[in-house]
DNA sequence: TTTATAAAAGACAATTTTATCTTTTATAGA
DNA sequence: TCTATAAAAGATAAAATTGTCTTTTATAAA
């Protein structure tokens, strides 16, 4: 679906996000542990979210990563652009290079339907949105480890 | 979403229901030209296919791959199981190795809606109607090469 | 039974994705 | 200005996926 970069990208955000109010920073090692992520791949790719404005960083001490207001209200389909790409959202779901109306696959309208409610998901859903239900303790950006 | 090939595994498996009514044998180059495939990657993925029963082989001469009247009413997703596991009709849309409605990602049910229509798309459609489309002239398995 | 044919099986190579490690750059405070 | 800190940048490495090539096995017909 999306790759495990952009799926710890979003985590990491969402994470950030909803240490917003702290006004805290925060720092590449804190921010993978709680995302359960690889640490030196996690600097990475908050490098590539920085890089699009999706987070901000700053180096030196006390510097880290946060998150500005006019970030908190992006839509997290901008997080899947900054790292994968929009082609899931485009691509044809049997692999053929053109695949529309026009000269559909045989799969063509039902996987649409897929593709578009996963577009509908990233692109109505906004950074602030899945931090609020963190913080509220409706959902989780980490394992259960028992 | 799903791999190429399992991509490449239902377009060549539509490809051989197509033929069925002609009852002749396809051999793997045949299959790998009309579906737009890498020869060698495609006599692989037919393999699994055969093994998995989803069509049928026959070795040595007048050999090939042909699909049984049976074959034809089964669900794509049985093409998906065989090659890539249900493993993206299960799990996070964030990566949580466990994602329910008791421990939710931030984006549980939105994901689950356009996951579950993923699941209906290849759950509801059977082989033999993405064939009769592709023999109806509706749709189409190869790409357009101008 | 021999031969030709076509898939199966196995080994290997290339590419992409995921992951790590080292060095450099920016910044804050002493 | 010097030092410590934390991210950025760059170079590699490991793993997974995609792709190829060679050898073996099954089968049909002569």
């Amino acid at each position: 679906m999306i790759s495990k970069a952009c799926k710890y990208g979003i985590r990491a955000t969402i994470f950030v996000a909803s240490k917003q109010a702290e006004g805290t920073k925060l720092n590449i090692k804190d921010i993978a542990r709680e995302v359960d992520a690889p640490e030196a791949f996690t600097a990475k790719i908050l490098q590539v979210l920085n890089k699009n404005h999706i987070i901000t960083s700053l180096k030196g001490p006390y510097g880290g990563f946060f998150i500005e207001d006019y970030q908190l209200e992006q839509a997290v389909i901008n997080i899947v652009k900054a790292i994968d790409g929009l082609s899931v959202f485009q691509e044809c779901g049997l692999g053929l290079k053109q695949c529309s109306a026009i000269h559909p696959c045989p799969m063509h309208d039902q996987y649409k339907i897929a593709r578009d409610a996963l577009l509908e998901a990233f692109q109505n859903t906004t950074i602030r949105q899945l931090a609020e239900q963190v913080n509220d303790g409706d959902s989780y950006i980490n394992n259960l480890h028992y």
